[in-house]
DNA sequence: CTATCTGCAAACCCTTTGCAGACCA
DNA sequence: TGGTCTGCAAAGGGTTTGCAGATAG
């Protein structure tokens, strides 16, 4: 694949939120075109600060107080995801990306993802037993990389 | 086990708290040890605004700034742990439970606390696969009680 | 057209900090 | 007594909000 042809994906990507939030009565304003072109390209998890600067590469007139609204919006509509990792700004992903956990390196800040389906049944379980049910859950692995 | 007897159990363990903190070289003030007492009474998972209010129960002269200031010493000496759950103010309980993770139920904000070994060591051995180690995890259910 | 959205600045909330005085060891 | 600790008030940092003007549909 080309980088011509990534590049047309995202932003195919990129429309059919929009059309998808319009038809939700969201309205698209060019702050949040810009938003939501950044949150299509981003591969990583930058909190609202880094989503800023990003937007305003693309359109200079996004402010901060907006890009906070509408990440509420976004997420609202189940289109982001909210990470607050300990002690740091919250961070935010692109909902589309199938259901992961967070292992954050606690010296470099990076942020890797990883599932596993054994610890979600058991956490259900544990729910279970003591007569909850699990609405959402976080799990978090605050980890150092191995000497060798 | 009579209340009387709980109490004096209660009070044994501020005292012998206070004396391994001296003996590491931290001042028992009057403040330190209102928020002491108030620490080993507790059995939920109070909030440095909370603890400030029980604290002052016992000794009406303790600020806010202190029981800030005195909880991050106790959190370095490991006598308490911090949560910073969702949304929420951080949340303090005494260290000497045995390592638990926790439910909240998110109606009523009430946390309960569990253990699983199995989840524990599939923490480890997803990070080890992944080249790291697990130095501190968070994993918290956010849940809602099930009818029936 | 008009309800919704925006930028700006100020407010918010929890938490931390600088300072001058108090107090533990 | 000396170094630490305290209360107070003010600042910090991320996030939210009130307002008057701009704009999507």
């Amino acid at each position: 694949m080309t980088t011509r042809d990534s590049e047309g994906l995202i932003e195919d990507r990129a429309r059919e939120l929009e059309d998808a939030l319009r038809a939700k009565g969201v309205r698209i304003t060019r702050q949040r075109a810009a938003l939501i072109e950044v949150l299509s390209r981003a591969e990583d998890h930058p909190d609202a600060t880094e989503l800023h600067r990003r937007a305003q590469d693309i359109d200079a007139s996004v402010s901060l107080s907006t890009v906070y609204r509408t990440l509420s919006v976004l997420e609202q509509q189940n289109v982001v995801h909210r990470h607050a990792f300990e002690g740091a700004p919250a961070r935010f992903e692109p909902a589309d990306a199938p259901h992961h956990d967070h292992i954050i390196d606690i010296e470099t800040g990076d942020v890797l993802e990883f599932h596993n389906e054994r610890i979600e049944k058991l956490q259900a379980e544990i729910a279970a037993e003591l007569g909850y049910e699990v609405v959402r859950h976080r799990l978090e692995l605050y980890c150092r990389k191995r000497k060798g």
